[in-house]
DNA sequence: ACCCGTACGTGTACGATGTAAGTGTACGGT
DNA sequence: ACCGTACACTTACATCGTACACGTACGGGT
């Protein structure tokens, strides 16, 4: 009778996804770098070492919300063009890593194909195996899309957490600059202040355009 | 005439851009994650707290790192058409990132603006202004250029990452998933084993011809 | 020739981290 | 009534970044 406080206090039982849930929030409001077992813990109202019942390690953790995030994806519904599909799947994919910046820095080395990654992986390879891709050229769009979304979620995340560390001084940067970097110079203003989700989908049209002229050229070759 | 072992010991004197260096090579060849400031004294015959006479924290080598890079990529040399000089831009860059696999996990925390990364950023935007990119569109595509090579160079470190954790057993996995992802298993052979130049190369045509037909345009209208 | 500030190495120490190992306690099945 | 299993707690350790105090060698001013 000495733990379990008594009653039940109120705290939920602990488990897996319980655990899971708590560190994606935490995650999201303080940032992946100083989530630590202790910390995560005492969110829990429980002491670090307890959280190893119920997972194997902080590694099968950052693997469980890597899984979670793309479970959360939500996919596209009725019938649509092929271009508009893929689009809604790669913007909602963009919105996610916006939603919870530390997805990238996770992805990279805990992409252990868990069954939320898999569920989104057959979505966009069937809509692009419907469109009529040959299993080649989906390939290449997977891969140009996947990056596409990486690519601008890394920049975007780069972008926040410099302009959140120090306080872009733009004026003094310039004058420091001076005239070595003229290019450099007069893009200041495009490059502190973009809209990212804007250039995404200037990006996302090139690219589904370019796929799409070179679908109707393997269909006429 | 405790310490500096009597002689020089063949031991460089110990600087700033000496300690970046060893950082660099620490990293290419062990890992970032195991860098330590411990390991990396050692590396260089010194203790850990030596270090901090010539660099401000660990934060500041990782900085350091990361313009190093910048500073090491080729740059296009002769009279090239934009679209070549861009690709060939575009290419060494994605080289660099190859080459030091780490680059990813820093640039996103630690884009100081170096004199490395400026160099490379007006040599870039002087291409597309020369092309006749209104400074719209070249930002459009400069942030395009460089979500593909960092996007691509995203996916080749996690792929890289999980074949060398786990031994892909492609078979297993295979029936494992069953036929919930018939599209997925069909296309297992494609991502597990794909050429990642190659696939950038695709990306980048891609890329660079709808940058083209966009400039047209512009100029047309 | 003396002195002494500065540059730069070393050693020790602190708090935080992930987690292995051992110690309980409460509950469900016999 | 018993006891095995589940699960939380405590303690302990290696490793991390780095603050702080200390020592030694060197170079310039007197």
């Amino acid at each position: 009778m000495k733990h379990d406080e008594d009653i039940d206090a109120g705290r939920a039982p602990l488990s897996r996804q319980l655990i899971i849930d708590a560190a994606v929030s935490f995650a999201d409001t303080s940032g992946l770098e100083v989530l630590s077992m202790r910390k995560l813990g005492a969110e829990l109202g429980v002491e670090a070492m307890s959280l190893y019942n119920h997972i194997e390690n902080k590694e099968d953790i950052l693997n469980g919300m890597v899984d979670y995030v793309f479970r959360s994806i939500s996919l596209p519904v009725g019938d649509l063009e092929w271009k508009e599909e893929l689009r809604q799947l790669a913007t909602s994919l963009m919105d996610c890593f916006t939603a919870h910046s530390w997805m990238l820095s996770l992805k990279s080395a805990h992409t252990h194909m868990g069954p939320g990654m898999l569920v989104f992986l057959e979505r966009l390879l069937t809509i692009l195996g419907d469109a009529g891709f040959n299993d080649e050229d989906a390939h290449h769009a997977l891969q140009m899309l996947g990056s596409h979304a990486s690519g601008y979620a890394f920049q975007q995340a780069s972008s926040l957490e410099t302009s959140e560390t120090q306080e872009v001084d733009v004026e003094s940067m310039l004058a420091q600059l001076g005239d070595e970097f003229p290019n450099v110079t007069r893009m200041a203003p495009y490059l502190t202040e973009c809209d990212f989700n804007t250039e995404y989908a200037f990006g996302l049209d090139i690219i589904i355009d370019g796929l799409a002229s070179r679908l109707d050229a393997s269909r006429a070759g």
